[in-house]
DNA sequence: GATGAATGAGCGTTCATTCAT
DNA sequence: AATGAATGAACGCTCATTCAT
């Protein structure tokens, strides 16, 4: 009977392809990867089919695992804020722990290989942040946008903080409280200055 | 007294690999953006030392545009709102209007291999924008983040934005306005909900 | 586990970068040399990294072989003259043998991407040439000239002769006689007339 | 009129490429050779076709040259052995004043695309030499052998010692008479240990 | 004639992928 | 399954040569 197959190969594989990305970008070659990974090259093509498939894989292992850091330590009793501010700690430990997974879905993100399934995996990956998302929207000043336009300014400013944030590391997490104070204002907040979410909600000049 | 070099040739090539890097990622041959321009591949080499040039180039080029077209209608005497919101109209309007030259710049924001002599170049491209920047934040909440991070997200903001806007076009500006005002508030408006920066404070609920 | 190297296909290569270069000079393609050896142009890049290492180890291993030749049929107890025209046999019937071996030296010596590695080995692999050479120059005219001149006439002379037996071919071994005897009046032999390497060294006219 | 060649560039860019070549071989550019003379590259195909003819009339300039300077200084009444010498001597300094010149040839002698014309030319450029040749050898130990060999280990030993001779400057001539005499031996001196060239020929022992 | 931009074939080299071992 | 040699298409880049100026 033929050797079963290591998992330990694929995540070897899949943690050095991480690594190798997010230093030399996705033109980093396979036999690169294989190395980092310590297997041979041929190896590499028993796990994934070709190097696109090892591209779709890793986007969505990587993107499904910073959703999931996101949705993990959720409290099902928790205030919309203290929810948002979970997810947000969530990201940003995910990525400050470990940098080169941000690094290497940034070069992923704009990957030209990446299959509409894999996009559409991901976006499923992502259905308790937008489950998170909706009620805080829902009450603010961003109720008329569509969802999808909210979810990508949060992801936007998660990133652009988690960049900043390993560009310029900061201990004490100042500058992730200020970024996130910013996102609540952007989302949630409304202009009389009240959070939206109050369990009675003010419209407009009521 | 022999042929002249062509401006019109190095801003055929720029062009060409705008658009080449938009549908095809950095992969691109220099054959395909050659023959896109309409010249041989050799000229190509005579504008742009390597592709690593070429790449530089056009990403000084593309941000430099980007960060003119938010600048270049700013009024004196305006307020920093209008003067937010000019620059963001700018900036919208530039990405929208030909999508590609967003399309691509996501690609070179990534690249390897950008030199820091054109990050430095860009930088010094965005002075104007610091500058209208500099004082929204100097008052509001986001007075303690260092600069940098408050461009940063800036940035983030409007390219999620665009990058919105161009997969789900919106004539009347609907979303773009939404937009903005999430970026005001994250950036510029106080949790009691007053603009920080009026001279006058209190506007709304007089 | 995996294949292994084939060391055919490196002796391969060597032998038509032998004929390649022999006929179309260094120029010639890396390409053509591959063909030549019945490979693929990526197999070449796995027996040599690069073109220059091609033309090193083929420099290196043709020198050696050629010094090989010369020493290789040596007899011990043999007089210095019997020693050096073994030598010299052993020069000529390996360069005539196979002229493309002569006539790819003959471009390899001038290469621009020669390293002092290359040379050194080459050098080393002379040894035997210069231990037999040594005891003739000592006692004889040129005992005044560093042993590298004496070696560097030697081979100049030894090429010359081959060269001119390849271009017009003399199996009666006259043409190659009478170069001996030139050289051996040019390293060996007294003024006097007599052969220097006499047990009784003959000043000048004492 | 069309304007009149300069004989100045034309100077100019066998001079370069004789430098050029010296130190790059013949894989030099026309551009690099065309820089050194101080033209444009356009230029350089006005004076010369192609880059072959380029070379092969260097070739010839060259090997001219150096015949040239063997044989002007010739004395008419002079002996043989003064004459070889002078012609020897005429060779050396040649050659070592500009060493680029031997350097040049060097490359030039191997290389491929030199045409049966320029080596006729560059014969009868030597017809002062062999002039010189043919009595030296007609009475000694290389009558035998076609002058044409004898030319052969002529050029070889001049140019060994020349290349010896710039490796490793000389300033007394002592090298360059040690290799003088060993050339005297080769081509003229009898076993005997006599000059064969004596107005009295003695025949080997009378 | 002088210039140097324009050309495109050709080069050395890389690399995703295959497959004999 | 694991290996890494073998493959050959494709790449970035060079350069002899042409030709508009």
């Amino acid at each position: 009977m033929a050797r079963a197959r290591n998992p330990a190969h694929r995540t070897a594989l899949l943690d050095a392809a991480t690594r190798v990305f997010a230093t030399e970008g996705l033109a980093a070659s396979t036999a690169s990867i294989a190395r980092a990974a310590g297997v041979s090259t041929g190896t590499l093509f028993v796990y994934f089919e070709t190097k696109t498939a090892l591209v779709n894989e890793l986007y969505v292992d990587l993107k499904s695992a910073m959703g999931r850091a996101a949705t993990d330590g959720l409290r099902e009793g928790a205030g919309p804020r203290e929810q948002l501010r979970s997810m947000w700690d969530g990201w940003i430990d995910w990525a400050v722990q470990d940098p080169d997974r941000r690094r290497a879905l940034a070069h992923l993100a704009v990957a030209e290989d990446l299959s509409p399934r894999s996009r559409q995996a991901v976006h499923a990956a992502y259905a308790g942040t937008a489950e998170v998302l909706e009620p805080i929207v829902a009450g603010g000043p961003m109720r008329q946008a569509p969802l999808r336009l909210v979810s990508t300014l949060l992801s936007a400013i998660a990133d652009a903080t988690i960049d900043d944030l390993i560009a310029h590391p900061d201990p004490t997490g100042t500058r992730s409280s200020l970024a996130f104070e910013a996102l609540w204002r952007a989302l949630a907040l409304d202009h009389a200055g009240e959070q939206s979410l109050d369990p009675t909600p003010t419209r407009e000049n009521p």
